[in-house]
DNA sequence: ATAGGGGTTCCACTGACTGGAAGGTCAATG
DNA sequence: CATTGACCTTCCAGTCAGTGGAACCCCTAT
């Protein structure tokens, strides 16, 4: 099968499946006019790493998720590690975007958005207020 | 005032404010002997800089609220819409990770994470279930 | 012969830095 | 006066996961 149908199939770009290629996730074959010939098991595999991808994994992880699963004597401990690791990964960002959304929304909410250019977001990122609300915070 | 005391006192790495420069958006002068000379404003800036950066603010932002910042003639408004605008991608983006983080928590859920091979996890990346809980999902 | 719709390689670019090499400057010390 | 060490400089390369484009080849249909 060609790239193009491949991409249809797997539903990855063929830049990113020549990409994919070029860093040893799939090794397809060759045709003898050189277009890249594509089994059954790696239109599998690249399915495999669309959805892999989709729930966020690096690519790292993603050759090691392909590795495990083309191999029959991995343990499901190893493949729970890396999701879990991922999983870790995953909630320091929504904390870290959770954070920043409520700095965020408390400054959109204080700002007017008229045409003065008086701007509480403004004030804030030129220096935010000291954390001084209780007397005796740091003095 | 030189680059290690900027870093210091705008809490930017000496390697980041060179690239700020880089790209115009801070101009420090030099002195005679080719290194940069940071005035008061230049510190000023790279903080405002560094906050804006930590509340996720893209460079090209960060670029149009400085602008805006140094703008007399601003309105609060315009500062507002970018804001808003940034507050919209995090909404966005923690949308995102918190569809992952179900689908991967359901997941890790449900592997055992022992010794043997069987595992929901790689199951669902080499084949997600059809959405047919309904007998007339698309059947 | 030509047009088109495939395919190929290779290079450059993205964002926002970061690491490192090779070398210049300066204050303090022996 | 030479040297040490901490600072500074520029420039190049790498990160991550692709994406865009140029220049060119292959195959089929007309």
């Amino acid at each position: 099968m060609n790239i193009g149908d491949v991409a249809i199939r797997s539903g990855l770009p063929a830049k990113t499946i020549r990409y994919y290629e070029d860093i040893g996730l799939v090794k397809p074959l060759r045709s003898a006019n050189g277009y890249r010939s594509f089994r059954e098991r790696d239109v599998h595999m690249l399915a495999f790493l669309g959805r892999a991808r989709a729930l966020g994994f690096s690519i790292e992880d993603c050759r090691n998720l392909l590795k495990l699963y083309e191999d029959d004597h991995r343990t499901s401990a190893e493949v729970k590690q890396i999701a879990e690791g991922h999983l870790a990964e995953i909630d320091r960002k929504i904390t870290e975007l959770t954070e920043m959304r409520a700095t965020l929304a408390r400054l959109v909410d204080a700002c007017a958005g008229d045409h003065r250019p008086d701007c509480p977001i403004l004030a804030d990122l030129a220096a935010p207020p000291a954390e001084t609300d209780r007397p005796d915070d740091r003095g």
